[in-house]
DNA sequence: AATGAATGAGCATTCATTCAT
DNA sequence: TATGAATGAATGCTCATTCAT
């Protein structure tokens, strides 16, 4: 899906849209997509009003911008950390944990994506949502390779990535609490060690499994 | 947290009111709550535009109606549902149905729950939360009964609640391909079932675990 | 001009009116006509919004009944307080300091007239003017009693009414540094003293002048 | 007091504020503060409804510039025409005299100063009145030139400014049956040749008084 | 290409008035 | 007669979008 510009120069247009963006997510941090003013959005990019529909042909095409980049990111970022390890093993748990850290580095475009999805134009949302959906395919991928265990793999990739942004989505009462690693060893624990026991009866042991991927 | 209605008849109040969240739920499940407007929503509920005035002060107390009597009806809804099988075990996975039941069946006030949270004004969020972690809590207790665990029973109660809504938030993607059994009990079996073996240790078999609560 | 009402016994509708009207005044002391709610107005007057109507077809006759009521009070206070003394140049101060008396009495009724008097109905506002230039009529007749000055005596009533109102209408600033008596007596001596001067060529002496006609 | 405006070009501001004020003076004479609706106001002064908004952040804004303007304007007016004569009597003379012409070439704008003044916000009321007593303080200065009176020369300089707008604002009663110059020399030579006599004890003929200063 | 002033459709809210009980 | 719930026209204000410069 391509937003058109009124401007020509492919490299500007790029450069422009991405500090149109930086602004906007901050803008839509503060107050959510629809609070949010395109005034606003232009005071926090360091654009001028008009410009921004230069680049952009309405505060709709904004959130759809978002919603893609943020995606591509995600994913770029989560693959990027995967590893060329060949037991399927360490390699789900390397992804998952992967995933963790990338939600929590990008928590706010995290739970602006959960909070905010409903308002992308119908159109749109399916490109975002077969974006999204990449990343289910990923770890169904991985999950795959661990053979066949007693559920359908399609819907263990689902809810591993829907586990994957408890701490992002539940922030606000897990935050006071609980520290970013305790939480990342709890989901690794109780969501990758035991979907593997299902499937392949194993355990494995702390020892070995459970530590810190990072560092 | 008591919302003033200019009329006096407190029976009249609750039925106006509910009346008027009836049409709101409609109105904010097509399209949330900033675009909905209250014309809109007087016109659903089948009352009219000032009327709407004499129970609310605000459109923003319409959101808080919603919350309020949601978050109260989801947890009476589930308590209802507790049993008094002695067995923790049972009472835990009981409970955890009886939460996935009410999920399903709520579904659109849940999925507002979870995407218009935020919208709420600060005063109100506080009362709303209060009333939500209350489910929270009853978790807990179950969970504390079980024994100890490996890990703190507050944010296995979390991670539990948040694993509930699962098919509700993800439905668009799951619903098609899934049925509400199925996914129940996919996560009773992978939550329920695997939170009481990492807690006691014990395996229970799925012909003794994993039956249907109702019928 | 006569207020038509769905009432018909006569003593009851004079009994509700002046109910309505003491309730009115306390309210548009407080915020001015316009932002006066007749619903506020009911509350303050101890009648239900609906019985408002029964004595007054709308919000601008409330309005138009004060006036009336005020006029006709002010001139009935005023003559009531005319002396018999043949002395002319007696009568006018006794009727001035009537006056300022009297208007002092009803500072705000008095006020709410001169601030909020463009707001009744082009055809009520003639019979209150009519009712209004009476006070002003009685003053002319006293004056035409003193003989024929250098001005019209008219234009000498009209001002000596005006004057006699400064004390309430610029309240605000006097009434922190003058006390009633002191504005009372400043007036009587440089409006009335002086006017009598003009006409007649005498000074009155204070001995004989300027005593305060209550007590 | 600065209002704030959307727009940064300060000239701008200035040339459509006055413009705005224009039209707004014209709705408020028509109809008063209250019922001039902003859609009515921007009509008149010939500007977008939404425009209106870049210049001034409410209807209240409007209403103190009207205020601020008109106090300004007034002052400077009646200051501009001050002479240099040394003679105490002519000034104070001169000066009623500028005032008196002044009030009734913005007649509009006085009698609204004296009708709408209670609708300001408070916090803009106390800027205004701090304007609006600057004339008084002028006249008290030049009163206490004169010598001392019997009467307290703040109280004598109130009544003076107070009857000065006799003409403006009870005009409706006036108008028809006076001029503009009758009215002028009869409140000339009542308030303040009286004022003079009863400060220096002096009486000043017609001859040399009460000549017109213009011309 | 960039700017920011101008536009007006759209929305929440108020309140005089009506009318069923 | 009295009551107060219901109605909807009217109004202040916002903000996405356009367009002249």
């Amino acid at each position: 899906m391509q937003i058109q510009a009124r401007v020509k120069d492919q490299s500007l247009i790029s450069e422009k849209r991405r500090q149109i963006l930086e602004g906007a997510i901050q803008v839509f941090k503060r107050k959510g997509y629809h609070k949010a003013t395109v005034r606003e959005i232009a005071e926090e990019a360091g654009i001028s009003l008009g410009s921004i529909y230069d680049y952009v042909n309405s505060k709709d095409d904004i959130l759809y911008l978002f919603f893609d980049g943020y995606a591509t990111t995600f994913f770029e970022k989560v693959r990027s950390r995967a590893s060329k390890i060949a037991d399927p093993l360490r390699r789900l748990e390397i992804a998952y944990r992967a995933f963790l850290e990338v939600a929590m580095e990008l928590e706010d475009q995290v739970m602006l994506s959960y909070t905010q999805a409903r308002y992308v134009q119908k159109d749109y949302l399916k490109v975002i949502l077969r974006k999204e959906s990449e990343i289910v395919e990923h770890f169904k991928r991985i999950i795959d390779e661990l053979g066949k265990g007693p559920f359908d793999p399609f819907l263990e990739a689902n809810f591993l990535v829907y586990s994957g942004v408890f701490g992002v989505l539940r922030r606000w009462i897990l935050r006071p609490r609980y520290g970013r690693e305790e939480i990342i060893d709890y989901l690794v624990q109780t969501q990758v060690q035991e979907m593997i026991r299902r499937i392949q009866g194993k355990t494995i042991r702390n020892s070995e499994f459970g530590m810190r991927s990072n560092q």
